[in-house]
DNA sequence: AGGTGGACCCGAACGC
DNA sequence: TGCGTTCGGGTCCACC
């Protein structure tokens, strides 16, 4: 599942290989993705644009037009973006839509579950429609952890709900979410505030530790998620609780406890995660 | 008003 | 073997 480190890996693939290009083709093939606009409306409108940047914001990728237009791509959970060279988009299944680049290269779209959605918007309308949904970005520098003891102050929800709430924080998600409290020793399960301020520290700490190993390693790969050059990450390797149900603690060797939150799994040390 | 659970999807894993 | 059921997860939305 795409989180930050996955969207952040993407988004530094595709960068040198399409800005300075024109989009001359857009194939949209299921309505879905661009719900409820009509996708030849969107496709219209992106034909002919170049590329000025591709940035990021939280799980967002957003596509920046020379023109002001921008595309703002959210891959949700199976959502995959592969670039190929020759042009020749390959058949494979779940394709749900197709980009020719100026320079007759092919930026392919796939998604299995089709809860990806690309959404159209003028430069202006961007910072509005992402500050209603997002909160500060972990990594920047600007990230305290005063801003997470802020954010998680008088709320009674367990942490973990807390830091999958994209407005608490932009951009964990549930593997890094499990992976940043293990790193900071808190039970996910803690009422978020009740943390006390050296617990916010480390949340703080884990979290910005958890996701730049993502980064370092390009991601996750459980099943889906591909580079777009089609290579898989490799922080799966280097998960410490997540998925790891009844194998050893590796910081006190304990048996990792699953447990559900939020209507999501969750794994966590039931000794050292206090 | 903040918190929670269901809907949206579909392939894989599981159970009988 | 084969079929039906369950699971999973990001975001939105309805309902407490």
């Amino acid at each position: 599942m795409p989180e930050l480190p996955e969207v952040e890996t993407v988004r530094t693939s595709l960068e040198p290989r399409i800005v300075g290009r024109r989009f001359d083709q857009v194939e949209i093939l299921d309505s879905r993705l661009t719900r409820p606009v009509d996708p030849a409306e969107v496709a219209a409108e992106l034909t002919g644009e170049r590329v000025a940047a591709v940035g990021r914001r939280g799980k967002y990728l957003i596509f920046r037009f020379e023109s002001g237009l921008v595309l703002l791509m959210h891959l949700r959970m199976t959502g995959n973006l592969v670039h190929s060279r020759n042009g020749t988009a390959p058949s494979k299944p779940h394709v749900r839509a197709v980009v020719r680049l100026d320079d007759g290269s092919d930026v392919i779209y796939r998604d299995v579950r089709r809860f990806g959605t690309w959404l159209v918007l003028r430069e202006d309308e961007l910072d509005a429609y992402l500050a209603i949904r997002l909160g500060l970005e972990p990594l920047e520098a600007t990230f305290t952890a005063r801003d997470l003891a802020q954010r998680l102050s008088g709320r009674r929800a367990p942490v973990k709900a807390a830091l999958l709430d994209q407005r608490t924080l932009a951009g964990v998600g549930n593997i890094y979410a499990d992976e940043a409290l293990w790193r900071a020793r808190v039970d996910p399960r803690r009422p978020a505030g009740e943390l006390e301020e050296g617990e916010i520290r480390a949340l703080h700490r884990g979290i910005r530790r958890a996701l730049e190993a993502g980064i370092a390693r390009q991601g996750a790969t459980l099943r889906d998620y591909r580079t777009p050059e089609g290579s898989a990450g490799r922080m799966q390797d280097e998960f410490k609780v997540y998925g790891r149900t009844a194998e050893p603690c590796p910081r006190c060797g304990a048996p990792i406890e699953k447990t559900r939150l939020g209507g999501r799994g969750t794994w966590f040390c039931p000794a050292c995660q206090r």
